[in-house]
DNA sequence: TCGTAACAATGAAACGATTCAAAGATTTGC
DNA sequence: GCAAATCTTTGAATCGTTTCATTGTTACGA
C-alpha cells in the first residue's frame, strides 16, 4: 500500500549514494564487496524493485517486444507466441501480446498502446494490407518484424511461410491420389494466406488437363464457418460433391468434416478426401485422422524474434525475408480410394 | 531513427508551455479551443505519441495488469485470456501475458517482471501451491486475484470453478447411464484442480453401493498423455477395461479415445464411455463427439479483471471468492447402452 | 471606470533510475 | 615516505510527463 521502496530509500538506509546502489546493480565489479553487501542487504530489507518506468525513460526504450497476432485462439498462432515468448525471454525481453481478431481497429488500437510503451520493436501479423499505420511506423523508426506474411524487403523484415507452395502441396497430394473434381474452401480471400493458397492450389490443378478446381468462399476461419460451408455441400447431394477438399485451415477443416460425417451419407475419404493446413494438435485426433500442411511455427516465432533483434541492433535497416517451406502430412482422410 | 518528438518539443512548436500541451491531452476542456487546435496541429505535424514511462512514473504505476496462466496452449487458458483481454481494454488498461508452464521458476520470473513494471494488479494461475512469492506480492500492496483457484480470502481474492462439483457432475453422469467399473484419468494429483475433480467424482462413486472408481495417473494433461494411458488400456484387454472412463481434461480425453479408437477393439460408447473436462472447440468434433464439463470461461476471465478492478480502486482490502459452477455437456462419448 | 470572478496559460518541481565528471580513498613503485 | 596510478564513491543532471500554485487575461456588474 505505502508507496514501495525507491533507489534512494535503499541508498539512505545502506548510507551510500544513490549512484553506488545503481552501480550495485549494474555494474556490480564497480563496487567494492564491503559497500555491495550493505547495499544488498539493504535492498533485501526495504524489498526495493527496480521501477522500470524510471529505468526507461532515462534508456529511452523499454525492455518489451509488442506483438500483434490475428486471433490467440487459433492454435497456429498460439504456437508463434510461445515461440517467440521464450526467444525474447532469452533476450531478456518480456513480450506484450494483442489480439487483433482480424479486427483494424482493434490492430490500430494495439499499435498505438505499443508506441506509448516505446516497445523496443514490433512483431505484427497485420490485418488485411498493410496498412499506413506500419508505414507509420517504419518512418518513427520502430524495428517492425511482420509474421507470417512476406513483405516487401525495403520496408520490412518478414517471416513467413510459404503458402503458395503450401497449397500446390495440398491440392498436388489430392490430385496425386486420384482426385479430379477439387474444391477449395476459406475466405475472406482477402486474406492474403488464403488467396495465396488458393493460387497454389490452382497452379496444381493447371497440370492436370481434366482436374477441376471450385471455389467455397467460407465467412472466417473456424469450425462454425466450416460446417457451414459443409452443410451446404450436403445439401447439394452426391451428384455435386467434389472428391476432393482442400480448407484453408484446419478449423475449416474439422468443421467441414463434421458436417459431412454427421449425416452418415458421405464417408471420407472414399467418397471426398479432406486436407486442411496447419497440422494442428486435433487434426489427428478428428473423426477421421486430417491430412494438413505442417507449418514450422516454432521456427517462425524464433526466426521472427532473431529478426527483431537484428534490426533493434543494427542502425541500418537491412531488412531480410525468411521463408519457411511447409510440409506434407499425410493422414486417413486423403487416403487413396 | 531519431529521438522521438517529446511534449517540450509540441510546445515549442505551438509555441505553448508544456503544461498547455499535457492539459490538452488529459483535461481538453481547461484548454481554449483555439490553443487546442494549435497544440493538436503541432501533435500531428511532429508525430508526438505520449511516452508511457515518463507518464507512469510521474503517477506511480502502469495502465498495465499482468496475467500468468499455466499454458497458453491450453484453449481454456486461451479462453480465459481472451476474456480478460477485452474486460481490461474496457477499463483501459492493456495485459501482459505470462506462460508459466507449470515452472514455478517461469512463474517467479513473471511476478518479478511484472513488479519491475509496476503492474496495476496480477492475475495469477499459480504453480502449486501458494508460494511465498504471492505472499511477499501481497505485503507489497501489489493487489492479486488468483484464476482458476479458491483461496484464503483472508489473503486473495479468487475466481474459480468448483471442480469437485464438475468432478461430482461428470462422475454422476456415467452412473447415470449406468456404467459401474468407472476410471479416472489425470494427473498429476499435485495439481489442484485435477485432486478436486477426482474427489468430486469420489463422492458421486459412493453413492453406488455396486461401483468402483479407479485412478490412472496421467503425465500431464496433453493429447500426448491421454494416448499413452489408453494404449495401456488396450493392452489390459477387454476384461480388465472399465466401463466409464472421466478424463480431467478434454487433452487427456481426446488422447484416450484416439488409442481406444484406432484399435477398432474398443468401441466408444458401448463398450467404454468417455467424458472429458472443459468443454474444448475440439470436443464436439472428436472421432466420436466427446460429452464434458463446461467451464465459463468467459465470465472467469472478465470476473477476474473485475475483482482486480475492486481491488485496485478500494483502499481497503476485502477479498472475494468467486466460485462458478460448471455444466455437463452430453454428447456422443457417454450415450447409455 | 473599477473590482471581482471565471477562465487560460505558465513553468518549476517531482517521479526514480542511470550516467559521468569529479572528488576521495587506497595501493603501488621507488 | 611520497607521488602517481588505480580503485571507489559521490551527487548533480537528465529522461518526459503530470501537477499545481501562480500569473495573466477576459467579462461582467456596479
Amino acid at each position: 500500500m505505502n508507496r514501495s521502496a525507491s533507489i534512494k530509500d535503499v541508498a539512505n538506509h545502506a548510507s551510500v549514494a544513490v549512484g553506488t546502489v545503481s552501480n550495485v546493480l549494474n555494474y556490480p565489479d564497480r563496487v567494492s564487496q564491503r559497500t555491495k553487501d550493505r547495499v544488498l542487504k539493504a535492498i533485501d530489507e526495504l524489498g526495493f524493485v527496480r521501477n522500470d518506468a524510471a529505468r526507461q525513460l532515462r534508456a529511452g526504450h523499454s525492455r518489451t517486444i509488442g506483438l500483434i497476432v490475428l486471433d490467440v485462439g487459433n492454435p497456429f498462432f498460439t504456437a508463434v507466441v510461445r515461440a517467440a515468448e521464450d526467444a525474447a525471454a532469452l533476450h531478456g525481453s518480456a513480450v506484450l501480446l494483442g489480439d487483433s481478431g482480424h479486427d483494424a481497429a482493434r490492430e490500430a488500437n494495439y499499435i498505438d498502446l505499443f508506441q506509448e510503451q516505446r516497445v523496443q520493436g514490433l512483431l505484427i501479423s497485420p490485418v488485411g494490407d498493410v496498412t499506413e499505420r506500419l508505414d507509420l511506423l517504419r518512418e518513427r523508426g520502430v524495428p517492425t518484424v511482420l509474421v507470417d506474411r512476406q513483405a516487401d524487403e525495403a520496408k520490412f523484415s518478414s517471416v513467413a511461410v510459404d503458402d503458395d507452395a503450401g497449397g500446390y502441396l495440398a491440392a498436388r497430394h489430392l490430385l496425386d491420389t486420384g482426385r479430379r473434381r477439387l474444391a477449395f474452401v476459406g475466405g475472406p480471400t482477402s486474406i492474403r494466406q488464403v488467396a495465396d493458397r488458393l493460387q497454389g492450389a490452382r497452379r496444381a490443378v493447371k497440370e492436370e488437363a481434366d482436374a477441376t478446381l471450385e471455389v467455397l468462399e467460407s465467412e472466417g476461419q473456424t469450425v462454425l464457418a466450416g460446417r457451414s460451408v459443409g452443410n451446404s455441400l450436403v445439401e447439394r447431394g452426391r451428384e455435386g460433391l467434389p472428391d476432393g477438399i482442400f480448407c484453408a485451415n484446419d478449423l475449416l477443416a474439422l468443421g467441414v468434416m463434421q458436417s459431412l460425417t454427421m449425416t452418415h451419407t458421405f464417408r471420407i475419404p472414399e467418397d471426398v478426401a479432406l486436407i486442411g493446413y496447419d497440422d494442428i494438435d486435433f487434426a489427428v485426433s478428428a473423426v477421421v485422422p486430417l491430412s494438413s500442411i505442417r507449418q514450422p511455427t516454432e521456427a517462425l516465432g524464433r526466426t521472427a524474434i532473431q529478426l527483431l533483434a537484428e534490426e533493434v541492433e543494427s542502425r541500418n535497416p537491412a531488412h531480410r525475408s525468411v521463408v519457411f517451406t511447409p510440409e506434407l502430412v499425410v493422414r486417413q482422410s486423403t487416403k487413396a480410394n
